[in-house]
DNA sequence: CTATTTTTTTAGGCTAGTCTAAATTTATAT
DNA sequence: ATATAAATTTAGACTAGCCTAAAAAAATAG
């Protein structure tokens, strides 16, 4: 079981994030995230190409390989499973977490991961909104994108929800949403953005606000 | 602010566990606590009597001053309520914490302890029996003993109480016991350790289990 | 297409924390 | 009290991660 240094997890977790924006990431946009100098980068970058994390050609960015996404991935779960705990249970603000989880997401312990995803119910989305990777390495958002993504005439099915509070579950009831409703979306007012859709012959209208908090494909 | 490194407050709190014992804590006792050599905790000992925490005299061992015997209790309170949280809330076992409590205990964030004493309900005590000093640096144990740890004939008063659940605060209620009540313990039972106690000249039972969740001095 | 700017790498050096091996001090046993 | 053993310190070296300054490569502008 080769295990990663503080630092070293840092870098993965970074590369793979500025990876999801730009095919190869370059040595400056790493060192501006990590607030280091571009020859440190350098360094390290020697380092994870050695130790197989990542594909790294001089002057040309770098790429991470299997191995280098999955431990991202694992440590981007830790994060935001630690951003949850903090702002849910221990009742920080969601601006005042960053910092913290990012030295809690360091802590190496499976047992802890999953014990603390059982704690808190399992939840898809930390409380900035991002999706939390499952056990297995799996995104939620692969559940689909929010509703606010989907344009008129597109013919959708509801796949989750991100704010899971009983006023919001009893709201979708109460409009007769529920997982794997048809949805069909008619119109979206340009001044609000309030969505005129169709579930099950009825005509309705959501806010935009409700729209970012249900998920569909 | 100055602040300490995790390897800083390693060596600061073990060498406050081990002053427990010995008036003069020893280089090898050191070294054999954090698996280091001696060599390593004699450069450490410079710093950080350079830094003021703790007299250091060549060949006499060490002794913390006021700043290091601070710091090692913080350590200590975030180390014992980790523990807690992890056995109590992520039910691990009480066995499996100790490593993981180490690493826990060095996320810096004065609101992060604080915080989760709140939500863990500000207890006492941590899974292995050992008290958790408060936000003040108090450790439970200078508010008294627990009332099974005295004798006939003593006279005490109540400080606190272990166990703060509704369910045994509305049982002292009945039973007027409430913070600085004065007890006169009569009598206790060999078999199974019922006090007998004078409260406010009425005379009441305690099982030991109540006694042991009671602090009195 | 050449000159300039920007990006990236190399070279050499720093600190924290660790180590081994050797030297020194203190403790212990006769 | 002195010889031996144990504890401790010193000296010198190593690694991870970072830095600055200078060199080299790539991108861009005219």
């Amino acid at each position: 079981m080769s295990s990663f240094s503080f630092t070293e997890e840092n870098y993965i977790k970074n590369i793979y994030l500025l990876g999801k924006s730009s095919p190869r990431v370059s040595t400056n946009a790493i060192a501006k995230e990590l607030n280091t100098k571009p020859a440190s980068v350098t360094d390290m970058l020697r380092k994870l190409a050695d130790k197989n994390i990542l594909i790294y050609e001089k002057y040309k960015g770098v790429n991470l390989k299997p191995l280098g996404e999955s431990i991202a991935i694992k440590t981007i779960r830790k994060q935001r499973l630690w951003e949850y705990f903090l702002v849910e249970k221990l009742e920080f603000g969601w601006d005042e977490v960053q910092e913290l989880a990012e030295q809690l997401e360091h802590i190496q312990s499976p047992k802890l991961t999953d014990s603390l995803d059982a704690f808190l119910g399992f939840p898809n989305y930390d409380p900035h909104g991002d999706p939390i990777p499952n056990k297995a390495g799996v995104f939620p958002s692969s559940l689909g994108k929010t509703l606010d993504a989907f344009k008129p005439g597109d013919k959708v099915k509801v796949s989750a929800v991100k704010d899971s509070s009983p006023e919001f579950l009893r709201y979708l009831e109460k409009l007769k949403i529920e997982l794997n409703t048809t949805l069909e979306i008619q119109e979206v007012e340009d001044f609000d953005k309030t969505m005129t859709v169709k579930i099950k012959g009825e005509t309705r209208s959501l806010s935009q606000i409700s729209c970012e908090n249900i998920y569909a494909q």
